[in-house]
RNA sequence: GCCCCGUUAGUGUAGCGGCCUAACACGCCACCCUUUCAAGGUGGAGAUCACGAGUUCGAAUCUCGUACGGGGUACCA
């Protein structure tokens, strides 16, 4: 195989997306794979649609999805810079050259002008496109045009007739008759070019050797390759990947429950598990073995494993994924991970009542019982903040407020004879409930239930003797009391 | 409108002319385990392989057509 030399060309136009992310995560496996370079490029031609601060989110996702490159903006290179706008003049003297060898001319036609006359074309049933307006008309004339001040673009002359073919290496080939295609714009009348223009120069000189980019640019194809042919320059090899759609098979969006990859990162994803994900649509390991870490990956990946058709976001299994990638962490590394996510999305007073020498007992009870990070808080609250039980809580089988006073007052007091016994393990803490539970004759689930209740305030909790341990008999105590004063009044 | 791409259970995929009365995973349902919730285990429902023709002894797999979905058709990328 030739050298291999991938890139990853965003725009920076919003926040970077799962779709932008598996095109990346494709490239870089690639590269990998074959020991190749990975570029990130920056495309930010259209000024208009650039949006601040997404050019550092896109290099964020990447880096907390550890897809690092070779090549890019921030780390440079020796074929740079790597930020399109940066490299206008490259644009402007390649069109000129296009002029130059008459494969290309300059337009004074204003975008009102387009418009209106997309709108007869419409009207009057034909295909809307540009008509070769400019095309005949002597250089002199539009360049006096432009020095009079009307705005002008170059456009690329695309032949009136033949055909235009590509092998794509997952999909074969493809064919377009050029009549179809218009004299497209490769350079703006701001002086900044086309993504058609760009790309194709930016990939020539940075050496690419396999573009693998969404599908909504195979219509393109064809443009980029006359620009290659007029350049004489040889284009690199074109593998297509399908897109992402939400559930009513649209565009991926928010409503779809997608979020921008930093938002991910927010929600207690893990890296990995969204990696790996991301990886099984649109791609598949041809095994029954859908979980696998990087390396597994990188070496399986390969173009005859891509799909052709557009693949669904679910993020029912995405989220399980990460259930399997948080139970397989060690503990003590789901800890500190945890110590981390809960410092940066708690309250402060929420996170001040953390009690970090106790996160090393409960992260082996909530293990099993969370899919993301995000529902750590939740579940573990009660270990330093108190909620009440609501009076419809403090329930146990039929029996009436009376009898569970009672109740209440003979687990208080058993956790008492512990205390003054020095002896708080989840074992003897198991032991004395279950005995009590037998000489009361009551469903084991109804009188945990209830000191669950008091306890931790929920119906839902980790295992019950395991967190009155951890929790410390006295704050049992305490609010085993606190509803029962409750349950009196 | 025109051009291009696609179509296997709700979802992601496997399948590359006979092994397919279609497999795996998520989800769903039931049961088991169980102090709640999970996790785990077992089993189940769910696809006339979009439809119609052809090629072939034989088609989910090859060919054509139709339908449907999507992409493109910008001085957006």
């Amino acid at each position: 195989m030739k050298n291999i030399r991938v890139r990853f060309a965003p725009s920076p136009t919003g926040d970077p997306h799962l779709g932008a992310m598996r095109t990346a995560l494709f490239n870089w496996a690639f590269a990998k794979k074959y020991k190749g370079k990975f570029i990130l490029r920056i495309e930010d031609t259209d000024k208009k649609r650039q949006v601040k601060g997404s050019i550092k989110n896109i290099i964020e996702g990447l880096k907390w999805l550890e897809l690092d490159y070779d090549e890019g903006p921030d780390i440079g290179g020796d074929l740079g810079p790597y930020t399109q706008s940066e490299r206008s003049e490259i644009y402007l003297n390649t069109a000129n050259k296009l002029i130059d060898s008459g494969n290309a001319y300059m337009c004074d036609l204003t975008p009102e002008e387009l418009s209106k006359m997309r709108e007869r074309q419409i009207s009057a049933g034909k295909a809307p496109g540009y008509n070769g307006y400019s095309r005949n008309r002597s250089r002199e004339e539009l360049e006096e045009s432009k020095r009079k001040g009307k705005p002008t673009v170059i456009r690329l002359k695309v032949p009136l007739s033949g055909q235009m073919e590509f092998q794509d290496l997952r999909r074969g080939i493809m064919k377009f008759d050029l009549s179809k295609i218009d004299d497209f714009v490769i350079l703006k009348a701001d002086g900044l070019p086309t993504y058609h223009l760009a790309n194709v120069i930016d990939d020539h000189k940075m050496k690419i050797s396999h573009v693998l980019r969404g599908e909504e640019w195979i219509s393109s194809t064809p443009k980029h390759l006359l620009i290659y042919k007029y350049l004489d320059i040889t284009p690199p090899d074109f593998i297509h990947l399908p897109l992402i759609f939400g559930k009513d098979k649209t565009k991926l969006s928010k409503r779809h429950g997608a979020k921008s990859i930093i938002e991910y990162k927010e929600s207690g994803l893990l890296p990995s598990a969204l990696k790996n994900y991301i990886a099984l649509l649109g791609w598949s390991p041809r095994s029954d073995e859908e979980i696998m870490n990087q390396h597994q990956f990188i070496e399986m990946f390969d173009f005859e494993g891509l799909s052709i058709s557009p693949s669904i976001f679910d993020p029912e299994k995405l989220s399980w994924i990460n259930g399997v990638y948080i139970r397989s962490m060690k503990d003590s590394e789901l800890e500190d991970l945890s110590y981390k996510y809960l410092q940066s999305n708690t309250s402060k007073k929420e996170f001040a009542a953390i009690d970090k020498s106790k996160l090393t007992d409960i992260i082996p009870l909530i293990k099993e019982r969370i899919k993301s990070l995000d529902e750590i808080f939740p579940l573990i609250k009660f270990f330093f903040i108190h909620e009440m039980p609501s009076i419809e809580m403090l329930k146990c089988g039929n029996k009436d407020s009376s009898e569970i006073e009672v109740i209440l007052q003979d687990v208080i007091n058993e956790f008492e004879n512990l205390v003054h016994s020095k002896d708080s393990r989840h074992q003897i803490i198991e032991q004395v409930l279950r005995k009590k539970n037998e000489e009361l004759g009551l469903k084991l689930r109804d009188y945990l239930g209830l000191i669950r209740n008091c306890v931790t305030g929920s119906t839902i909790s980790p295992p019950l003797f395991e967190s009155i341990e951890i929790l410390g008999l006295k704050e049992a105590i305490s609010r085993l009391n606190l509803s029962l004063d409750n349950l009196k009044n």
